[in-house]
DNA sequence: CGATAGCTTGACTCACGTCAAGCCCGGTGG
DNA sequence: CCACCGGGCTTGACGTGAGTCAAGCTATCG
């Protein structure tokens, strides 16, 4: 565990060589258009990469951190973790998403923020963002809206966890990741790149790694997911998404996209 | 069922006889302290007050609304609705909380919002408050802000739904429930007003009502609860907390009381 | 005094957790 | 080149927390 907790001297290779400004702007323009201007100001942001090892943390449970982080690369998760140690991860971040936007305004950090699997994020200073926030109306429009993207997703994760058979949970899940990275543009057809453990899903979906396998194991014989190393395919969205009642309208994506 | 959908003709009875301002104005104070001005802005709202009975539908799942609503009296639930008639509620609203603030920002509400008991809520224009929001920096703040901590409360029970067990579960919300009402100054001693019947409680815990049933004979045994009628009190509020590791921390309340 | 809503209880079922063993595969080192 | 190792996946047997069904109880109300 200690060996995972350094960080890796890995360099921010970002996806398609786009810089780091193309993937805020992209993922902001799922929600609405941006100005010249507008795209100009982000570009002025002050960012500061860093890269991290699978399972080490960004941000630590209970700090209060000054910079705001936006993911760039690969995945990270919020977690809450427990005095015996179960824990739970209440959501996932894929590139473009502002990891820790919460921390701005809120006193308190609830959770840890950890590398899902190697994850490059850039640094924000709150500072830097205030003035944006403060200036620019529209942008906060913006900001303000992922944070409540975010409350929206965690409001499905809540009603699967509480009202879902595993299947259903873990098809909702799958849909709801696929449809989000399709939203930034990170999907070849029907496909993305996810490299998960079981266990890893185990603490996404609350349940046990075995149970995991077996719900995995359904979903492959239903012929709606395979599962290759580092690679999901939705071989059949539109029968798992319906079999699971997963509806994207939530993800406030502005372009509904096939 | 249709018959509670009827909005009851009831009196917007505001508790302690304080105006519907005191009450918006109370809870933003419980993040930061408000300005004179910012508190003549406030009670400057158009607020047009609404009362409804158990279980009626306050805004409709897939609805696009004009106005926020404001919690005043009673409590009201956000549910999530399956096809086949199962739901969940994912946060329950007391007093002083805005219900539906993000309905300001996003395009699409993904959720209901329903009455839990008997209650009653101001409506204000969006337009007002975007007014509001653009021009008051510091008001904007707590705005968002309270929509961030609604969304920590959403992890803290997408925690409690995935890693514990039932009597953690309603002993944390239980804590939660009370510290909330608590700085809302709600409470009186340890104990508080909430009449829901156990079949609502099982839609709040993701469980069946004969488990809340015997979960909550198993608080009562413990000596850390009572529940008579419309009255929850905390026996043993320490102990209960402790149970169920819950700290009041991601409440972000300005004042931690007691 | 029925009627009804909510609470309680017991018996049984089942989805999911736990434990433990075996398998597969890539990485390492003698 | 092969023995060894460890991480992750798979599988089976079994245990258990929670769901389901159904009946009885209680309190309130017209």
């Amino acid at each position: 565990m200690s060996v995972l907790m350094r960080k890796l001297p890995r360099a921010p290779l970002l996806h398609e060589g786009g810089g780091l400004v193309e993937i805020l702007v992209n993922a902001l323009q799922q929600y609405d258009v941006l100005t010249d201007g507008e795209k100009r100001l982000l570009s002025a942001l002050p960012i500061h990469v860093m890269t991290y090892g699978k399972g080490s943390e960004i941000v630590r449970q209970g700090e209060r951190p000054d910079h705001a982080c936006i993911q760039l690369d690969g995945f990270a998760a919020r977690a809450l973790l427990f005095a015996d140690g179960r824990r739970q991860i209440t959501s996932l971040h894929i590139p473009g998403d502002f990891v820790d936007l919460q921390g701005l305004y809120a006193k308190h950090i609830d959770h840890s923020v950890i590398a899902f699997g190697n994850c490059t994020v850039g640094f924000v200073p709150h500072a830097a963002l205030r003035q944006l926030i403060d200036h620019q109306s529209h942008l906060m429009h913006l900001l303000w809206l992922t944070t409540l993207v975010d409350a929206a997703i965690d409001r499905a994760w809540i009603a699967c966890l509480g009202r879902r058979f595993a299947v259903e949970h873990l098809g909702h899940f799958l849909c709801e990741l696929f449809t989000r990275m399709r939203g930034r543009g990170l999907t070849i057809d029907n496909a993305f790149a996810f490299s998960a453990t079981q266990i890893d899903l185990a603490d996404v979906l609350g349940m046990s790694p075995v149970h995991v396998n077996r719900t995995l194991q359904g979903l492959r014989r239903l012929g709606h997911v395979t599962l290759d190393g580092g690679r999901i395919v939705m071989s059949n969205l539109d029968e798992l998404a319906a079999m699971c009642e997963f509806d994207p309208a939530y993800l406030n994506q502005r372009v509904e996209r096939r």
